[in-house]
DNA sequence: TGTACATCAGTGAACGCGCGTTCACTGATGTAC
DNA sequence: TGTACATCAGTGAACGCGCGTTCACTGATGTAC
């Protein structure tokens, strides 16, 4: 943790960060002001001297999830590129993988609260769009050569899709979906197409 | 409405119908017991006579939901056939209709709860698991000749990402990332390959 | 057909609880001289 | 270096509100004779 911040700015990391792991995992309702500054050592009174409303956490939440998550996506993706992988069968791999079943709470903020975000306030469903084509972006980025950049909507649908089936039929079954798209996926857009 | 039934039962099945209503548009915690009973033109006090606990209701709206929509479906879908599409275009063109990003609440049930279905209790995230199973089972129904089965996965997780971050997205943004996911699905599962 | 009673379906007040937000206050930290 | 004071960051009680659930009661409907 960077020692230049003030002791407020510290507390204020915090909590976003606890935040951050908490919406993923509940929802954007499912877990409280109080709680939240429980588990970032603090009490609830001091809520309000770090955020104008519990929405201006919301906001920050998920810019730092999204922040996090393609960080950790991103080196997931450069250890499986060293091992020979293009950069999309890694992107393909990283963000289907099976650990992400579990882990909603480190995992993608979009696939996370997808179907929540268009009922949420002004400001949050404007982050939300931004979270969402940031995703796009980065899909983006990762796509091979030769393949057409709108590709990227469609792939990103498919892994946002994916993830929230995989996860609500868990088990064996979810796995199997996970694989299955996992499989089609890399197949669809291998640079050698198999014919 | 069957008249054949108690008056008891029309007003279960009132219910039952603003519920199915209302927990796409609102999500799973997003209308109260007490709403649901005005809308369906009754008081709150008598809603444990019809249900043992609010879970009991959300399981049954979702069933609901879950065959109105598959019926509105099926009726789309055949006569867009009767205009000479085949059944799997009818079928992407129905689900991915513009129309869906705006009415959610006559939507698919999946597409409208996903991210919320696994932080329901145990009765309500087994009925999710059903609906998806029944989802997927409806998608496998309509792939053209020749094309695995397993596809329906892949494909119904295109459909449901694609309605989700369409409606996030929103306005002409949303718009054309359903238009996308359209064309490709279609033209990717064309019985005849453009090649 | 009419009367007396039982059952049914729904009413509306109340309870307990949790939540977002406010606010007077406290102890720690920083600053001026 | 030490003292006096201002500012800062956080505390914890309280408020208002909405929600799921319970319950004693009421008016309507059905039934027995």
């Amino acid at each position: 943790m960077n020692t230049n911040l003030t002791r407020k700015e510290q507390s204020h990391e915090r909590i976003v960060e606890v935040a951050a792991r908490a919406i993923r995992r509940a929802g954007y309702r499912g877990v409280g002001v109080a709680d939240i500054m429980k588990e970032a050592g603090l009490t609830h009174g001091g809520f309000y001297a770090h955020f104008a409303s519990r929405d201006a956490l919301l906001v920050e939440a998920m810019q730092r999830a999204s922040r996090d998550n393609q960080a950790a996506l991103s080196q997931t993706i450069a250890r499986r590129m060293a091992k020979g992988h293009s950069r999309f069968s890694a992107l393909v791999g990283a963000y289907l993988h099976d650990m992400h079943l579990e882990r909603v709470e480190n995992g993608c903020v979009v696939a996370a609260l997808a179907s929540e975000m268009t009922r949420q306030g002004d400001a949050v469903q404007q982050e939300a769009r931004r979270r969402v084509m940031h995703l796009l972006d980065f899909v983006r980025s990762a796509l091979p050569e030769g393949v057409e950049r709108e590709q990227a909507e469609v792939i990103t649908a498919t892994m946002v899709g994916a993830l929230q089936l995989a996860r609500a039929l868990g088990g064996t079954t979810g796995r199997a979906l996970l694989a299955q798209t996992r499989d089609a996926l890399i197949q669809k857009h291998s640079p050698v197409p198999v014919s």
